[in-house]
DNA sequence: ATTGACCTTGGGGTATACTCCAAGGTGTAG
DNA sequence: CTACACCTTGGAGTATACCCCAAGGTCAAT
């Protein structure tokens, strides 16, 4: 079994060394050893390891959240339905934060259609009168 | 014209103190004025002012971005154009945040398919599999 | 022996939008 | 006069996922 210092491990796994030491301060990685000068040793399973960071992350999970993942991945008794709910619990949070940018989306379009763009002064502009919507009187004192 | 304290303004247009003062270090709204011990005074057109702030940050934006919008609403040379122009910026990036949690959410969705759930163990999960794939070599050693 | 690339630790900085705190002054009601 | 709610300033803390730095030790080649 090869032995990887962290300028390895980071070249192997696409990360920086600064990020590896990172999980390990939040516990997501140990190395195996260190050597007698006390370089940090990971075997070449920390590649996967790593990698299996990077796409939870890619799904959305926060490294906090993959530490949990990491849990019941090493765990004994846990099943298949843990994972599950785990996946369906971050789908929720996915579908949610769709619908979240696509109400920001149709209010932007809408805005961007109602605005005849050009060199109209902003004092017509609709999108302007949506966010700072003028009041009676001060129309009148504008005229 | 009646002058509001800050905590008035809070109150009237719906977020904290502490909020506004930050407003203020950021250069989005300045008081009218001070009362004679030092007082922050705003006239009823700062609720209004908030209330801008508080709506373009629903639709996207962030503070920084809505400094410049301000600039615009006070330039008097600034068009229509001005406005549309990072109404369709903001809303492209709506569109590119929404792509990218479609694509999470797809995988996500995949994989909450694929997996049996139920007391399976996790060395059948696909949901693991997929983070953190077996290679052949292992999967002997297990077998 | 010296160079240069690597490794160690501890700590600070980044971005965003607040939120909270301390220590003190002010305003008003009773 | 005494509460008590309000205001002031400056600065620190929160969350997330890093990035960067300094000061020093290590390793391989020349």
């Amino acid at each position: 079994m090869k032995r990887l210092t962290i300028g390895q491990l980071a070249k192997e796994s696409g990360v920086r060394t600064d990020t590896i030491r990172y999980y390990e301060q939040l516990g997501l990685i140990k190395p195996e050893g260190r050597s007698e000068s006390g370089y940090r040793l990971y075997s070449d399973d920390a590649i996967r390891l790593v990698q299996f960071i990077r796409r939870a992350k890619d799904l959305g999970f926060t490294l906090a959240e993959i530490k949990t993942l990491l849990t019941l991945k090493a765990s004994q008794t846990a099943t298949c339905n843990d994972m599950l709910q785990r996946t369906e619990e971050k789908l929720e949070e996915a579908k949610e934060n769709i619908k979240h940018l696509n109400r920001m989306h149709d209010a932007l379009e809408k805005l961007a259609e109602e605005c005849p763009g050009g060199d109209m002064p902003l004092s017509k502009c609709p999108i302007l009168d949506y966010l700072y919507p003028k009041n009676e009187l001060q129309e009148k004192s504008e005229g």
